[in-house]
DNA sequence: GTTAACTGCTTAAACAGTTTACCAGATCAT
DNA sequence: ATGATCTGGTAAACTGTTTAAGCAGTTAAC
């Protein structure tokens, strides 16, 4: 006790052993915030009774559950989430990484996807944060940080193909993600596809029975595998129905309406016979059918065309979209429950295919010219 | 040195003095996490200098900067933002309220509105988080909690209207909130919006030059305040130009296409005369094409057609649809940067109109029947 | 010649939870 | 009566940052 100095040293001192730390009013967004241990304090327990409280922990009696809970109600306690999470090491965020497209986020392909996703997080509890897998992101390994800091528990990547091998950076430190309606046969990574395989067999059943042989694939970028799949039926069913179409009957719309416009271009200038165009989505043949009838041609008397994908606007096109419905929205709920039980510890390898059926409308019919 | 146990005891006692507290060893994702302490650790100094050489605190001395950095480098450390938000009391995320129409992410008109939001949410450092407003969602003050529990710092409101009161609780709470075009004028929220009266006059100009005077107006939901002054202007206008419009010549189109397609059936079965339609969306507008033509009448030559906020698809239909170009993109990063800035401690209110204009394509003409 | 303001750094107290080890009292078997 | 087990709870360590206060020496201002 000797000069005054010394007695401000002392203070946190004297504070260990009475441990009386007051609950900081500072204001946060000009409410007072109440912690834990005001709750405690109130209830006359420990802030370990509180937090086992919240967390059902059965070592707690009835009694001090309601008279904790009363508390609590009273005190309009919520628990700080950041704590939590620095607590237990679960953010129950998760990240979506979008192809950095201009429209990516207007884009009906994504947007179902992503409601799928958004919805089924919701009700197990996670909440969703965006990310847009630009250059200079992909550069500074921003989508590693977003890990190694903490962010998110997990990560749904979106329109990923071959030309981004970042997706295995995941995998090799063992991060918890799934490809979402997209797969790398060889690199062993989590995925929930749609079955682009079998539409593609429908497709081309419907076009071949309706005498289809002049027809042409507009594919969207080749490195992806789910359009390889589109294009390896393709091939093999123009094989069995005796018409080996090569290269010169396929053209990349780069998913895009513009794409699919210059595609059919391309393709209709090397075969004007052309009966028939089959386009890897919905956007590239919306594309298509706008040219031919640019060029004159009538669809579907003159050229049938059949899309990929049956987002909604499709229905509302004139002619109405032929097209392969891919469940894109439950693509998005089962990614979702796939990966949260992988960020719950779940080992073994998350691979899941989803029917795909083909919508019969108004843009296909029976071939009129056999050429 | 009595006994084994008291020496586990004592160990904590010791290190207080010694203060050699190990770094956890647990590893996350297969990846050992490095913490602060060892980059001190390892530097030789304390943590608070590596987290003020992190902060680029001008006290710290070039040298001890560059000692620091390397051992960062070297031990691949990254700060744990969950202790840093803990901490600092700012999460730097962002959330954005949807409204929860089953399509509201394949919605281009709110799929710009988030990427303008994403793109400068991103360059100011600050993440975004996605929540959809269902009613539950609202009933458990979810949309609070979001704050409460220190998810979020500030929150976009998106598609509000004057049937959503829970906008004014962040306000009455003194949460950051922006309205995302949209607002309220009578209760003092911040907002950016488009300047829809000065579209609405520019779309009213040029039909009364085309000689329109027979004009219908398809109205979103009319609880909105920007519908309202759609509507305020259409009113005025046609009065001025003596042709005293009442509410039959207005019909509701929920903003969806089909609302559009219903909502032209009926003002053209009271007015079969109609000349031409305005639409508050291109949703809207491309439902009353649609509807047009199923009815046998040739847009434009016999009903002109215009919409509002001109999606990108809009110019790829036939024929391209005169509309008013919205900056929603831009809307959305003012949105931004104006709550970012209310984050930081900006008080005065945010209000801002962005201009919008006119776009002129096919789906307008000079009246051909001067009914 | 004192006071005040740097300087570059350290110490320790926040921030707000979870979890583990331990403990006192009650119950039960021997 | 005695030791073992169960019950319901507590204290303290732990998660990983930020930041206010302090420290001892130098320098500029009054």
């Amino acid at each position: 006790m000797s000069e005054p100095s010394s007695e401000i040293a002392d203070a946190p001192a004297a504070s260990t052993t009475t441990k009386t730390r007051q609950p900081s009013s500072r204001r946060n967004g000009g409410t007072r915030r109440v912690s834990m241990r005001e709750v405690a304090q109130q209830a006359s327990v420990s802030v370990a009774t509180v937090s086992m409280v919240l967390n059902d922990n059965p070592r707690i009696s009835k009694a001090t559950q309601i008279k904790v809970r009363r508390i609590i109600e009273k005190l309009g306690y919520r628990p700080n989430r950041l704590a939590q999470s620095l607590s237990s090491q679960y953010t129950r965020v998760l990240a979506v990484l979008l192809p950095p497209l201009r429209h990516a986020f207007s884009d009906p392909y994504f947007g179902e996807l992503l409601s799928g996703i958004c919805d089924r997080a919701d009700r197990l509890g996670h909440k969703v944060m965006l990310e847009s897998a630009k250059p200079d992101f992909l550069r500074e390994r921003k989508h590693m940080e977003l890990f190694e800091r903490r962010f998110v528990d997990g990560m749904f990547c979106l329109g990923v193909n071959d030309r981004h091998p970042f997706v295995k950076d995941f995998a090799a430190a063992g991060f918890p993600m799934v490809c979402v309606n997209n797969y790398f046969p060889d690199l062993n990574l989590d995925y929930v596809v749609a079955d682009y395989r079998s539409g593609a067999e429908q497709v081309m059943n419907v076009l071949l029975q309706l005498g289809h042989k002049k027809v042409a694939l507009i594919a969207g970028a080749s490195e992806a595998q789910t359009v390889r799949d589109i294009m390896g039926v393709y091939f093999a069913r123009m094989h069995d129905a005796g018409f080996d179409a090569d290269e010169s009957w396929t053209a990349d719309g780069r998913f895009t309406e513009e794409g699919g416009a210059a595609a059919t271009d391309e393709v209709l200038k090397r075969h004007p016979d052309t009966t028939a165009i089959f386009a890897c989505n919905d956007k590239m043949a919306l594309g298509a059918m706008h040219r031919l009838m640019d060029m004159g041609k009538r669809v579907p008397q003159d050229v049938s065309v059949v899309g990929f994908d049956d987002i909604q606007q499709m229905a509302f096109v004139n002619p109405s979209l032929t097209t392969v419905h891919l469940p894109l929205y439950e693509v998005g709920t089962r990614a979702c429950e796939m990966l949260v039980q992988r960020v719950r510890g779940k080992t073994q390898k998350i691979a899941e295919r989803m029917p795909a059926h083909l919508v019969l409308r108004d843009s296909t019919s029976i071939v009129s010219d056999r050429g």
